[in-house]
DNA sequence: ACCCGATATGTAATCGGTTGCAAGATGATT
DNA sequence: AATCATCTTGCAACCGATTACATATCGGGT
């Protein structure tokens, strides 16, 4: 048994055709005749070829790998979408690199974006540079996105989104209403806090400063948040509060409940993104769905049509909803 | 402006030396004069000339590439420990291919463990074909295990684990204890009900057929596996469970509560991996911590040292922790 | 018979770096 | 002054495929 990986070259002699014939054996059969295909097959299977990716893109420029570009790869959100985005590039003769913008250093972040390195870039992290990104490979945005970038994007309506949460808890009779943002410089941050404010101006609420609390997406800061409320005058705080995350909405109604008040009896609740656990803690959250596995699908079709050169549409949109649970009910209800 | 990438070459043409001499003056800096280095790093500047990693990888005969191969990707229990590997590859110069092995075809798999995809290969399914992966590029198997595979492993102890779930369980004096199960075939599931099993055994408890629940690890089969243990008797039925993963225990605990049944009051419930959430939810749930991201870590530290050939421990042990909060209580307890 | 298109295959250049070997330069040793 | 080790650099082969172009073969049309 030999230990050296055999060539093509040790597959032309054996099947006594050239390299070039084996190679398109290999790669496009229909230009060869079905005796050389089923010869060339025959040494392929005796010699145990199997051929050496790396000469392969060299010679093809192309790489047959594309990048993701995560923020934080530990925050399940992600993982779904990653998951949405496998699903297609893998059945296209793709593979999925991913790289966490967090432990990633800047440099090798621009060296994700190098032709050499990946046909193709999905970028989920808004707080990356659109200098760095620019120019080099083809890129869809996909949630977040980078100002200034102009690429495909695909999103959801952050501000349609906003009005079914405060329309929601407007219509159950909340009027104190309090939005709890994402971390401050987030692109999702900046347009969830606006289209709350946009969506109580049109009911003629203002959202005022001691209403609206900083968190960081993360459940922790919503635990904070709670301490925040909890500190709060009760005949003056938001009966209502509506969350960026689920995460942070977990965290405040843990918290809230540990010390002995009842969510939605004590504050209505609404989440952002409802990741799957939610829907079967007590109370279910009240939420709003983000087709994350299609966003993630979306987002690798597109980019794999840029790639072909298709034209795309620069900007998808999303339709988001609102799923209604418990832990949301008429304000001043005890019950 | 041109628009053709420069290589190699016409960096050196520019700096005026040889490309032997850039390539050195690029990978290994100390081999080439002060001068020659600042005239290359000059042309490299002007000419924006990246390596092509290709080439390089073709000639070197690497990847720079490490596999994953997970299970479910949009199982948020695999994100962290895919972070916790990327945390080690990023900064030690490789970069990470995730394969999700449902998504993904059995042939491209086999592709995977080829030696020009990748330098190596971190198995995170214990479902795969020992034959298919033996032979192929160094790995290394965490969390699961492919039985028959010869391959250094990181994994934790489900033995012990179930022996401090059920040691708990007992010291609250709960005696007919149930056992809720992972997908069949799953190596993890054997494990952790084999633990089970004896533990209940040195405490002179059986564990009958109708105190084990089987579920595949997702919360909808926790749920199903609520309706089941509501249909049997009170009298008879289990006051206490373990949980072969905390997706399932909160689906448990949320469709009994659903059902006007209080934890841990009525039911005792422990899970299995202490995923972020469960601290939060209500009541917090008590469970087997385990430490995902230093399983990833580790895994990821131990496939590099393999690949560099130095000697590696075959097997390492990771260990659990109980996480005692408040849905378990002892029995018969009322509040 | 002759020409032509279609089909099948081979030749050899090419993708873009890396690295063993050798040669020239420099300085130290005796 | 001769010898030798060390440092720097260039030459050219090499990694292992792909593919443009050329050539050969064969059947059909006229």
């Amino acid at each position: 048994m030999k230990h050296e990986r055999p060539k093509i070259s040790d597959v032309a002699r054996i099947a006594g055709v050239s390299t070039a014939t084996v190679s398109r054996a290999i790669s496009r059969p229909d230009r060869v005749s079905v005796e050389t295909r089923a010869a060339v097959q025959a040494a392929i299977d005796s010699t145990g070829y199997r051929l050496n990716h790396a000469a392969r893109n060299l010679r093809r420029r192309r790489t047959g790998g594309i990048v993701a570009l995560v923020p934080n790869l530990a925050n399940p959100f992600f993982s779904q979408i990653l998951s949405g985005i496998a699903s297609v590039l893998g059945p296209a003769g793709y593979n999925l690199l991913v790289a966490d913008t967090e432990t990633a250093g800047a440099d090798s972040l621009l060296d994700y974006a190098e032709p050499s390195r990946a046909d193709g870039l999905i970028v989920l992290d808004g707080r990356l540079s659109a200098d760095a990104l620019r120019g080099r490979v083809p890129l869809v945005e996909a949630c977040e996105w980078v100002p200034g970038l102009a690429a495909p994007r695909i999103r959801i309506d952050n501000l349609a989104a906003a009005e079914l949460a405060i329309g929601h808890l407007h219509d159950l009779g909340h009027r104190r209403i309090g939005h709890v943002t994402g971390p401050r410089g987030n692109v999702l941050t900046e347009s969830r806090l606006t289209g709350t404010r946009e969506a109580l101006a049109a009911r003629h609420l203002a959202l005022t400063d001691d209403a609206i609390y900083s968190g960081d997406f993360s459940i922790e800061s919503g635990q904070a948040v709670a301490d925040t409320w909890l500190g709060q005058p009760a005949t003056s705080r938001p009966t209502a509060l509506f969350f960026a995350s689920d995460a942070m909405a977990c965290g405040f109604i843990g918290e809230v409940q540990h010390r002995g008040l009842s969510v939605p009896r004590d504050v209505s609740v609404v989440g952002f993104d409802d990741i799957e656990l939610v829907a079967h803690i007590s109370p279910p959250l009240t939420t709003i769905r983000q087709p994350r596995t299609d966003i993630g699908r979306r987002a690798a079709e597109r980019l794999l049509a840029k790639i072909v050169g298709d034209p795309v549409d620069e900007d998808t949109i999303l339709p988001v909803e609102l799923v209604v649970r418990a832990s949301t009910c008429p304000v001043g209800r005890t019950g």
